[in-house]
DNA sequence: AAAAGTATCAACCGCTCGTGA
DNA sequence: ATCACGAGCGGTTGATACTTT
């Protein structure tokens, strides 16, 4: 019983700081739950990690958001989804907690607002409980860059099963189509939803269905807009 | 002056992923 | 195959700062 607190929660002090940076300077980043063991600093190594990443790291950018910054993160969410790390990414000096602040205090309504008016572009993913997959060339690493390229085509089940759309919450841009009764594809339909990020072409033919996608990946070069 | 309402954002939580024994 | 471990992700919260009534 009791000294169940090992861990102390909340903001941290300055002197906390200083005993991490400290034990940085002397053993580098990494291994974060030997630090309260060695340094007796009461954190629990996740809350040191945390810490360093957001805030003691050389690298993390302080002050107000730049118009810069603010439109390429409001077109890499646009791109994106809420893939904080990703877009953090492409925004030099945001760690992904900054843009998801960032997003969700000053961004999320002020877009809501204007939103109201477009029609959002929407795209489709396609995948059926009865579907054949017949060219499921499975995800090909192009030579040199981090981008993953996937083709598949999908053979649709029987005329007169309809299809359903469903929302993604990785992508607000894209929905997903997907047979009524589908859920023998229910690990390529999630797979979809948290790997797809752009759907290069989707068409039909009879009751075939293929479809393009790319999975942007840290360190593509990316075209927004 | 003070309370009530709102905005901000650091940090927590649960979870997934990759690796290696 | 299973387990442990370190790292990392994104939704969410709660303490504090700020604004309005
Ligand atoms: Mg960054």
């Amino acid at each position: 019983m009791e000294g169940e607190y090992k861990y102390k929660k909340g903001l941290w002090t300055k002197e906390e700081d200083e005993i991490l940076l400290d034990y940085i300077r002397v053993h580098g980043r990494g291994r974060w739950n030997r630090i309260p063991k060695v340094t007796g600093l009461r954190r629990s190594g996740k809350s040191c990690r945390l810490r360093w990443l957001n805030h003691l790291s050389p690298n993390v950018k302080r002050g107000d958001f730049s118009e810069e910054e603010e439109d390429l993160i409001i077109r890499l969410h646009n791109l994106l989804g809420n893939r904080w790390s990703l877009i953090a990414g492409r925004v030099p000096g945001r760690t992904d907690n900054q843009v998801k602040n960032y997003w969700n205090t000053h961004l999320y309504k002020k877009l809501n607002a204007i939103k109201k008016k477009q029609t959002p572009r929407k795209v489709a993913v396609v995948s059926t409980s009865k579907t054949t997959t017949h060219s499921s060339s499975a995800a090909q690493e192009l030579a040199g860059d981090k981008l993953v390229h996937q083709h598949k085509l999908v053979e649709a089940p029987d005329s007169d099963s309809n299809f359903v759309t469903k929302s993604n919450d990785q992508n607000p841009n894209m929905d997903i189509v997907a047979a009524e009764d589908s859920n023998a594809e229910a690990e390529e339909i999630e797979w979809m939803a948290k790997h797809c990020t752009e759907l290069l072409s989707c068409s039909s033919y009879g009751n075939m269905i293929s479809w393009d996608m790319v999975e942007f990946q840290q360190g593509y070069h990316l075209d927004l807009l």
